[in-house]
Formats: C-alpha cells, sequence, structure tokens
DNA sequence: GATTAGGTTTGG
C-alpha cells in the first residue's frame, strides 16, 4: 500500500488532501516497507555518501549519475552481472560491478545520465582505486536524468521508499549533470548510419533466428531507413521466428543484426515485438569481393562487453520508444512516395477494401481486426498493389459495384473541415454511430456521483483493496479507490486496475497517468457499480473507452475479479467490457472525399478504424501530436491555396481534450 | 557457498 501511495504521490500529487493522508497510511503497522522499520513515522533515514568520501571495507548508500554502464549480460559464474560508473558533483568516479541471479534485480539504467540511488553497496579498493560491489541486500532506484522529466523511479524492489526530500536530491543532480557533464550517447537512427561506425540503437525485435552455434540472427527496425544496401544474413526458413506478413512487409526496411558469444543466450530470449536498445552495434562495410556484387552496410554485436556493448530490453513507456512507436506511424510518406502530391492512390492500395456503389459514391471501409501497429508502416505498404493499373473516375463511376479499383484523383474537398468531428464512436453489434461525448458530460456526471457517499462496507473485498479520505477543500469531498489485487497482492502501479468513487476528472485522469487501468464507479447498497453509461465505463492511458447502450447488459463488478485471477491479468479493454456486459465502442474516422480526375467526380466515404491516417481513432483527441500529423496528411492531400479555412480555429488542434492535463 | 568482473570496441 505504501508504494501505492508514493506512486499516488509520483502521479503529481493526485491532490493535496491525498498528500497530506499520506503519513496516515504509513502508520499502519502491518504494512511494513521492506526496505524500512515498522513504519513510515520513524522511517529509517538514509544517509547517502559522497563518491569522494568512501573508504574501504564500508557498506554505503549512493546517488550518482550513471557516466558509463554496460546492461545486464550472463557472466561466466551464475549471475547476471551490470557494470555501472557513477559520478556526482564531486566529481569523483566510481565504478559498481553488480551481481545478481534476478535480471530485474539490477538496475534499470538505459542511457547514460540516468540517475541512480543504490543502497547497501559494499566499497572495496581494488587497483588502488575504489570499487562497489553489490552485498546482501542491494537495491536501487533508476530515474531519467532530463531536466524536468517527471522524478519517477524504476525500482529493482518491489517495495521501496522515496522521500520528498530525494526528489530533489535527484533534481540537483540532473542539473549539475547538465552543466558539468556531456553524456550524449552515440545514440543513431538507422537513417544515420555510416559505414565505418559504434552506435545504440533503439529499435523493434521483428524477427530472430539461429545462425550457429556461436551467431544469433535479431532482425531489426527502428521506424527509419538504412540508406545503404544491407545485408541480409541466410538463415534456414524453419529457423527464422516472426510474423511472416510483418517480416515480408518490413523486409527493406529492417535491418540484420548478428550477435555473438556471450550476447546469444539474451538474444534467443528476446520476446518479438519487444523494444531494444542495442548497445554499441558495429558497422561494417562488406568487402567487395566479387565486382557485381554490390558492397553492403552489415550491422555486428561483437562478443564481449566492451564499451557496454549488449542488449537492453526497453518497457513500452520509454520515451525513446514512445518517439519510436511515434515516428514509425508517420503517414506521409504513403502519399508522397509514388504520386506527390496530391494523387490518391494510397489512398486504394493501402487497403484491400470492399468498394461499394451507393449513389455515385463508394464507401471505403476497413472493418479488419486492427493489425500491430509497426505492421501499419507505409512505405513498403504501397508496392503491394502496383499490378493495379489505375482507372479513371468515370470509368469507375459507370461500372457497377462492388470492384477494387486502384485510382489518382485530386481531392477536390473533404468533410468535416473540422477534423476532430471526424471521430465518431461505432457499435458494431447495433452498427451505430455516435459522436464521442466531450469531457463535461463525463463531469457532470461525476459531479452527480458526488452525493452517492461511499458504502464502508464495500471497502476492502477480498478481491481489491481500498483507501477513503476527505478532501480538505470546502466540499469536503469522500474518495475512495479501490486498488484491484492479483493473488491477495497489489500489482505494480502500471499493472494495476483501480476503481474509483468520488474523483472528479482531473484526478481520475491523474490517476490514468500512473495506473494502468481506471474505472470510475459509485456504491450501491450491496455492490459497487458502474456510472451511467454516457460515462466512459474504463479509462485506460489517454483513451476513454465508452459502451453501447443499447446493446450492453451491465453485469456485477465483482467480475472484475475473474479477471484479477488470471496467472498474468492483461486488462484488455475488450475483456473487461466483457466480464462487465459492456458492448465497446470503437472509436472510427468517418470522412467524405469528393476526387476529380477530369473524366468525374467521386464520392469516397472513408470508414476506418486507424489504417488509413496510420493513426488509431482512439488516439487523436487526445494527443496533439497526432492531431498534427492528421492534419500535415489532410494538408498533403488538398490541393494548396484551398487549404483548411482560418487555422487556429477550424483545425483540429481546437479540440484538445486533456492532453494537457 | 563462492563465483561472476574489475569499463575502453573492431572476428565470425
Amino acid at each position: 500500500m505504501l508504494q501505492y501511495l508514493y506512486c499516488l504521490h509520483f502521479c503529481n500529487r493526485l491532490s493535496l488532501c491525498l498528500f497530506f493522508f499520506l503519513p496516515q497510511i504509513c502508520t499502519q503497522p502491518s504494512i511494513t516497507p521492506f526496505s524500512g522499520t515498522t513504519s513510515a513515522s520513524v522511517a529509517p533515514k538514509y544517509v547517502y555518501t559522497p563518491l569522494n568520501c568512501l573508504k574501504d571495507g564500508t557498506v554505503v548508500n549512493l546517488y550518482g549519475i550513471v557516466k558509463f554502464f554496460k546492461p545486464p549480460y550472463v557472466s561466466k559464474g551464475t549471475d547476471y552481472c551490470s557494470v555501472v560508473t557513477l559520478v556526482d558533483q564531486s566529481n569523483v568516479k566510481l565504478t559498481c560491478t553488480l551481481f545478481n541471479g534476478n535480471l530485474d534485480s539490477l538496475p534499470k539504467i538505459y542511457k547514460n545520465g540516468d540517475i541512480v540511488r543504490f543502497h547497501r553497496v559494499k566499497i572495496r579498493e581494488y587497483n588502488g582505486q575504489m570499487q562497489g560491489i553489490t552485498s546482501a541486500g542491494f537495491a536501487s532506484l533508476t530515474f531519467d536524468g532530463t531536466v524536468g522529466a517527471p522524478v519517477v523511479p524504476r525500482a529493482s524492489s518491489k517495495v521501496y521508499t522515496f522521500i520528498d526530500e530525494e526528489q530533489k536530491t535527484v533534481e540537483e543532480l540532473r542539473i549539475w549533470a547538465a552543466s558539468n557533464l556531456s553524456v550524449s550517447g552515440p545514440e543513431a537512427k538507422l537513417s544515420d548510419v555510416k559505414p565505418m561506425m559504434f552506435f545504440d540503437l533503439t529499435c523493434q525485435l521483428v524477427g530472430k533466428a539461429k545462425v550457429d552455434g556461436s551467431s544469433f540472427l535479431l532482425k531489426v527496425w527502428d521506424g527509419t531507413k538504412c540508406p545503404y544496401p544491407t545485408w541480409k544474413v541466410p538463415v534456414e526458413a524453419k529457423e527464422l521466428e516472426g510474423d511472416r506478413v510483418l517480416l515480408h512487409h518490413l523486409r527493406n526496411l529492417t535491418v540484420d543484426v548478428l550477435v555473438y558469444d556471450n550476447h546469444v543466450q539474451l538474444a534467443k530470449s528476446l520476446k518479438i515485438g519487444s523494444f531494444l536498445r542495442i548497445y554499441s552495434i558495429h558497422t561494417k562495410q562488406a568487402s567487395a569481393k566479387n565486382e557485381d556484387i554490390s558492397s553492403h552496410i552489415e550491422f555486428h554485436l561483437h562478443g564481449g562487453t566492451c564499451y557496454g556493448r549488449g542488449i537492453g530490453i526497453l518497457p513500452e513507456n520509454n520515451p525513446d520508444v514512445e518517439e519510436l512507436k511515434t515516428i514509425s506511424i508517420l503517414p506521409c510518406s504513403a502519399f508522397c512516395v509514388v504520386c506527390a502530391p496530391v494523387c490518391l492512390s494510397g489512398f486504394v492500395c493501402l487497403h484491400d477494401k470492399d468498394v461499394k456503389k451507393e449513389n455515385n459514391s463508394f464507401l471505403i471501409s476497413d472493418l479488419e481486426s486492427p493489425l500491430q501497429r509497426c505492421q501499419q508502416l507505409s512505405a513498403t505498404v504501397l508496392t503491394d498493389h502496383q499490378d493495379m493499373s489505375n482507372t479513371m473516375l468515370k470509368t469507375v463511376l459507370n461500372n457497377r459495384a462492388p470492384q477494387q479499383y486502384r485510382i489518382r484523383a485530386k481531392l477536390r474537398s473533404f468533410k468535416p473541415q473540422k477534423l476532430y468531428q471526424s471521430v465518431k464512436l461505432h457499435c458494431s453489434k447495433c452498427n451505430t454511430l455516435q459522436e464521442v461525448p466531450n469531457g463535461d458530460a463525463f463531469d457532470v456526471i461525476l459531479q452527480g456521483c458526488e452525493a452517492t457517499a461511499p458504502n464502508p462496507e464495500l471497502q476492502s473485498m477480498s478481491w481489491y483493496e481500498s483507501v477513503m479520505w476527505t478532501t480538505q477543500d470546502e466540499n469536503r469531498r469522500k474518495i475512495t479507490i479501490h486498488f484491484v489485487k492479483h493473488y491477495e497482492m497489489l500489482q505494480r502501479p502500471e499493472n494495476t486496475l483501480l476503481m474509483i468513487e468520488g474523483g472528479t476528472l482531473k484526478e481520475i485522469w491523474k490517476l490514468t497517468r500512473r495506473f494502468k487501468c481506471v474505472i470510475p464507479v459509485k456504491s450501491k447498497e450491496d455492490d459497487l457499480e458502474l456510472l451511467d453509461l454516457s460515462a466512459p465505463f474504463l479509462l485506460q492511458g489517454n483513451i476513454k473507452y465508452y459502451g453501447c447502450k443499447k446493446c450492453s447488459t451491465p453485469k456485477s463488478i465483482k467480475n472484475l475479479s475473474s479477471l484479477a485471477e488470471k496467472r498474468e491479468p492483461s486488462w484488455e479493454p475488450t475483456e473487461i467490457a466483457q466480464v462487465l456486459g459492456i458492448e465497446p465502442l470503437q472509436y472510427v474516422f468517418v470522412m467524405k472525399f469528393t476526387l476529380v480526375d477530369g473524366t468525374g467526380a467521386l464520392n469516397a466515404y472513408l470508414f476506418d478504424y486507424e489504417k488509413f491516417f496510420q493513426i488509431p481513432a482512439s488516439e487523436i483527441l487526445t494527443n496533439s501530436f497526432l492531431q498534427q500529423k492528421m492534419e500535415m496528411t489532410m494538408n498533403t492531400l488538398s490541393p494548396p491555396g484551398r487549404k483548411l479555412g482560418k487555422k487556429s480555429n477550424d483545425s483540429i488542434n481546437s479540440h484538445v481534450e486533456c492532453s494537457d492535463v
């Protein structure tokens, strides 16, 4: 529980009242932090030793900036090993050699410049220099070293203490590092590689294959294209793991990285689709033995761990991963590559779709199940329909439907002009479309709930643990949070589903930043229940999930416990909807395009969940970056001089709902 | 219960 409340605290201090509430909870003796003593009121005050004051044979606690590190690798003994060199304001360096049999217990360092807090490091003298080494109970926290970034620890243990004062320590180290250290790493994108270099690559794993006993192949991609021809490592087809369709689509974008020796074991264990940082990859120009064969670039991760050579697994919420995901779904190339600037060949080429004739109009629908995002990479997809020749609109109009065409036309106009109006909610059961409720409507429903007092008898049941408090402002609101447990234990916040009673819109959004799922509920006599279905039944990340009022038959909230009992609850919105008896509504783009090519005018209706703009419709209302992308796409498609009226008023940016909360 | 590695690249 303590951990949860700290997390709430990290989540930008949910509210002052919750902040004040924190010490009260900490005094409950049953909740004992592993690293602390019996209660937070007498929490141990950890003392941190500056790096210039270390003495041989002592065990100390340290703070430092990562100057160098080797991501955890399999040692020749029984453990994983990670070597980390720290520096602090004293400008003294300390190299620590850390061992643990459990990968997760080593610091989660992703780049130089990260800030770490080590507890219980043993100091020894080695070769005339101080050296740090793991001692019993070693624990670490790692923080992003970027000035101004949220101070959110990546912990190596489930329970830890982190007090307000320490946030300041982290911020001070960040500021000191910013002006005193240059930690620019050798990062590069595939689009920037040169024939002879060592660099760190942040990428996604698309395929992998055994090559021989001492080497292993990773097929990776980082959303950009290497400007040189790259080598393809020959492997037996049966050894290649990964989605065949995806591997084929991305065949000109993925690069083959051959990893050797000590890296093979880790490489084998990597999951397809995971995000990686491969440290100190070596690019090598293949010697052109035969002049007929143009030389290509090879990517090697040599054996050994010099210069931090190795492979790190990045979590989905890593900022560089977030960036990678965004870059990878840039839509523009789909429209520009083949027939820029205003040709719509991408329009038809991008999807295999049914074209139905209705009153001289064509419905362009995309009702396939959503594909993995990386599968939507645009540039390669266009090649798939090159066997189809273009058809004039006159011919399309005169022919019977349904038929598939590839057309080349200008976009004369489109509706709606206010792009945010193109986002609707669709029920696939009753096939109705409805407007996305705005945030105010949700707020009104939440305010309506304030009158319903939380029922004390519904607190802390077998499958959830509850905390309740009263706000300190004049409203004296009662807020209750029910944390759903997993095997009678609380999970990490990022995996936790919680239910909230009495929170405001703002408080709920803040919780969604830190916790996996938030379900607004209210107390009934003998059970908690969902709010009116005009409100979202679930919030996850930036997305509000709504249910169809007509097709849903809400079931008891207790059914959530069946999902919590799964080995690893995934908390998929569709599963949650199912157990709660909700028919989920899907976000969809609905637009009308009028296309002309000199032989006729054709209305084409777009009905698309995410493929056309390569943007999920569910994310567009809360992500200003994606909104800009969508606008750029429409600007590309729409002829110059006929753009969307006055930009700031008409554009989708005017409909930012909660991205800044 | 000790050991692992102890920063500094390039081969396949």
